[in-house]
DNA sequence: GTTGATATGTTATAAAGTAACAACTATCAA
DNA sequence: TTGATAGTTGTTACTTTATAACATATCAAC
């Protein structure tokens, strides 16, 4: 599993191919991929960072698709809970699924320099999760996993 | 290494074990363990749970011991920094460091019923964590890992 | 005891998130 | 095609979480 972020790549693809992939996905499953949704998915495709609800907001709110806080935050629910985007707890923001519409429990790569995030996975039922849970009886239902650290880019000039 | 928190044990060592050993830990490096520090750390240390700051700040009023939101937030600040007390960033909140003076990584088992937290550890350089790090060129500092779900008492209870 | 660093008290405000309700839109069955 | 129902959006008002800034007090070391 690739994480996907830090490395160049052509970043259309993955503004174009994220709303593709969630409007089929939408599409097959009866969810309304509504104007406010699609462009709040888009701004967040649109880097490969956390940002914040309120600054998705503004953006939402230059284009005459809300200015209210509940606006963002009932689209951003929406996106969450179908899996199309994530929350970064550590930072109070929001980033687009990489990889939407899997079932997937998500492993953030957080660049503390630039802020890039690069999501890849793992699977909490096994190795070290699964183990300390096992061991107390804990039913593991949802993890939170995200590192801190430095990207490649960001490493590299200042170490 | 035994995740502490939802097995059934002498609560009252908890907190006296960990105020001594913080206090220990402060007079060997010239800390200063104040009044307000102690007061909160101590009311971390007598639930196995997040507790929110403001909630703490009204315990700390009741003791006459700061009023405002700053007192209780910098004592939490110097409690984490260095390492008595962790945040669970999925619920704002506060918990005790169950074995503080030692450099780790926590990992914390929630209960999404009874709010319990129980923390163990894992070495993010390795496992799962590690791979993907190293694929990427990404250099980790710190791992946020939080895992939610239900603990031994309210997963046999109401599964 | 003076000085420089550290800690606390306080005001004010920023940032993040939600409750509640009204109005609109899609969907689907009769 | 109408009407019932569920889902979505607009809006007001508010709660919760967190911090900036500055004055005052205390500590620690010389």
């Amino acid at each position: 599993m690739e994480p996907i972020g830090f490395e160049s790549h052509d970043h259309n693809n993955c503004i174009k191919d994220g709303l593709d992939a969630v409007a089929g996905y939408c599409a097959a499953n009866r969810l309304q991929f509504t104007p406010v949704r699609r462009r709040a998915l888009e701004i967040l495709l649109q880097q490969h960072r956390a940002m914040g609800a309120y600054e998705i907001l503004d953006q939402l709110r230059k284009d005459g698709l809300g200015s209210q806080p509940p606006v963002a935050y009932r689209a951003l629910d929406f996106l969450i809970s179908h899996g199309f985007a994530h929350k970064i707890e550590h930072m109070n923001g929001f980033v687009a699924c990489t990889h939407p519409g899997h079932d997937h429990t998500p492993v953030f790569l957080i660049c503390r320099e630039c802020d890039a995030v690069a999501e890849t996975h793992a699977e909490p039922s096994h190795g070290l999760l699964g183990r300390a849970a096992s061991e107390t009886g804990f039913t593991i239902e949802q993890a939170v996993v995200e590192v801190l650290g430095l990207c490649p880019n960001c490493g590299d000039s200042a170490p």
